[in-house]
DNA sequence: GCCGTTTTCGGCCCGACTGTTTTCAGTCG
């Protein structure tokens, strides 16, 4: 929570700089404060208690000072020293896609306009196209711009962009005689959430393809299209509930791997990488790597960061979090991978809220290669999911018993996934959960407590000899709920104690852990079970954004307990029932 | 403001597109 308002803190320093004009590398130097903090998932009072500010990349004296004056004070003097400097409107100017600091500068000075109402006024009365750097065109991109962010819809989903990608990718490679299409972007990097979907084409004829592309039914705008490059917002209501913009570039052969590289991002990740490249004496942009005029590598990724002198950087891992400094030394981890994937700990029957038979759940599961599946239906104080009682659940490990032995190479589990009550105890007595082969334990009601009570309520949880995995750890729903607030360092280190899992949940609006805290979990030795929580046989089929999150968090296959044999599993299940005897 | 396998001072990523220009600045990704 905090990180965020620091970290906005920051950003908005560096926006009121720019309107005034300052020197644009330091105020690059407050961007970059901004998203180290961001993207740091220890809270920042907790580094400034220990005096370990300047240890984050980017922080030098001047900002360690700025932090600590926010730990304690709550504000920062030098913030409120600039935010006396401009008009308070002007920020919301910045918004405005077209108008930038540059012009928020110009009609403040030129027009005394300070907020979006005044600017709308002077594109009705004509007088912002008369202001120099203006005209009639940027006056009505500008109006149509106020438009856009009053109506802006949110980042969508991972698994939205996928199918709109998959859809544009589809109906181009039927229309036109595309060679290659592929995404980039963030959707490529597996991001939680996805702001514009970016796609590479390689074609003969690009212009075609351009062509084929702004003309598709369900594209509402052309923001703009040249001869390499074109963007729409794209409206399609049976993918998404908002309009998205996708953004198509038209790729030589030669730069494929080039394009691919620099259009996946992150955009710091590749700042990085133009870094390197110019202190080995290359240029490195979309085109390739070069040496004067002489094209070095370009054709794949794998050329580029091997000239560079690093190890290839799988895309889940390119956000400068320090894979550029692995690579650099060969020390990135081998990524868990979809294929590595064994079983599926988390998914629901009939019995509960599920919508298919655990024999058909067991089919899909074979199909998919995996070699255990375990049934986790509800507990009773989950009553609108038909959650079970003593009796039921002992009724429903009666039956899975008897379908398993109808298996050889694959077993079913009889498990549940038990509610963790408000005081941290469990829904079913000790006795009754040792009659189960695993056991996932969730918070599922009460979820904005203090943080104090909520992680007491679950490291009392972690301690049951019985919990075998903590479910979608923080109950975060993602855009709709927000996570509960937690002490996730004090619980993962519960988890490494106790020999708990924690789970990511692979369920596209969960993903849960999510990234920076798988990250946190694995460097703490903790293990981490993937699971679908699916409630059908297509559900199973959403294991892939779990593992995209592991990745993005540095999780190698052995981190994940789901990606051992069942044997394994079984005895670390027992493991834990013994050493608490 | 930050940083150092050129550097403790002098650098700090790169190109496309647009609209305003009369040769380029601003914005974006």
């Amino acid at each position: 929570m905090r990180n965020e308002q620091l970290s906005d803190i920051f950003e908005e320093m560096a926006d009121i700089m720019e309107i005034l004009g300052e020197d644009r590398f330091r105020i690059n130097s407050y961007r970059k404060v901004a998203r180290v903090i961001h993207d740091c998932v220890k809270d920042v009072s907790v580094l400034a208690g220990a005096g370990k500010l300047q240890e984050l990349p980017g922080v030098g004296k001047s900002s360690a000072e700025k932090i600590n004056e926010f730990v304690h004070a709550g504000t920062i003097k030098a913030h409120r020293d600039l935010l006396k400097k401009i008009p308070p409107g002007l920020l919301e100017m910045l918004k405005i896609p077209g108008m930038g600091p540059k012009g928020a500068a110009a009609v403040w000075k030129g027009l005394k306009v300070t907020d979006l109402d005044k600017l709308k006024k002077a594109i009705e009365d004509h007088s912002l196209e008369k202001l120099a750097g203006f005209g009639a065109k940027k006056a009505e991109a500008i109006g149509r711009g106020i438009e856009f962010i009053k109506s802006a819809g949110e980042r969508i989903l991972l698994i939205e962009a996928e199918l709109i990608a998959d859809y544009i990718i589809r109906e181009l490679k039927a229309k036109t005689s595309v060679k290659r299409i592929e995404a980039a972007g963030s959707l490529r990097r597996g991001c939680e959430t996805v702001g514009d979907i970016d796609l590479l084409a390689m074609a003969k004829d690009g212009g075609k393809v351009i062509e084929a592309f702004v003309h598709l039914a369900e594209v509402e705008q052309v923001l703009l299209a040249g001869g390499t490059k074109a963007s729409v917002r794209f409206a399609e209501p049976e993918f998404c509930r908002d309009v998205v913009q996708v953004d198509l570039r038209i790729v030589p052969t030669a730069s494929m791997g080039a394009a691919l590289q620099y259009f996946t991002g992150s955009k710091h990740h590749n700042v990085r990488l133009r870094e390197i490249a110019i202190k080995k004496k290359y240029k490195l942009n979309e085109y390739g790597l070069f040496r004067g005029d002489k094209q070095m590598a370009g054709k794949t990724e794998e050329g580029i960061y091997d000239k560079l002198g690093l190890a290839y950087v799988a895309p889940a891992l390119r956000e400068d979090r320090g894979e550029v400094e692995a690579a650099l030394k060969g020390e990135l981890p081998e990524l868990v991978e979809l294929g590595d994937i064994r079983g599926d700990l988390h998914m629901h029957s009939p019995a509960s809220d599920g919508r298919e038979e655990i024999e058909a759940l067991a089919a899909a599961a074979q199909g998919k290669g995996y070699k255990y599946i375990a049934i986790t239906d509800h507990s009773k104080s989950s009553v609108i999911a038909n959650g079970l009682d003593v009796r039921r659940l002992q009724a429903n490990i009666k039956k899975i018993k008897q379908i398993n032995e109808a298996f050889k190479d694959f077993t079913v589990l009889a498990s549940t996934e038990v509610d963790i009550l408000m005081d941290g105890s469990l829904d079913y007595p000790d006795e009754v959960l040792a009659e189960l082969d695993f056991v996932i334990a969730s918070v599922h009601s009460g979820l904005s407590g203090p943080k104090e009570r909520n992680t007491r309520r679950i490291l009392r949880a972690l301690e049951n000899p019985y919990v075998n995995c903590l479910g979608h750890p923080t109950g975060r729903m993602i855009q709709v709920r927000e996570a509960m607030d937690l002490d996730m360092e004090a619980i993962i280190a519960r988890a490494a104690q106790t020999h708990t899992a924690l789970e990511v949940s692979a369920s596209p609006l969960r993903l849960d852990l999510n990234d920076a805290h798988c990250r946190l979990a694995v460097e703490a030795g903790v293990k981490l079970i993937i699971n679908t929580d699916a409630h059908d046989t297509q559900g199973l089929d959403l294991m892939r954004y779990g593992v995209a999150t592991a990745r993005r968090g540095w999780v190698k296959k052995s981190d994940v307990l789901n990606c051992q044999p069942v044997g394994a599993l079984r005895r670390w299940v027992k493991d834990k029932r013994t050493s608490h005897k």
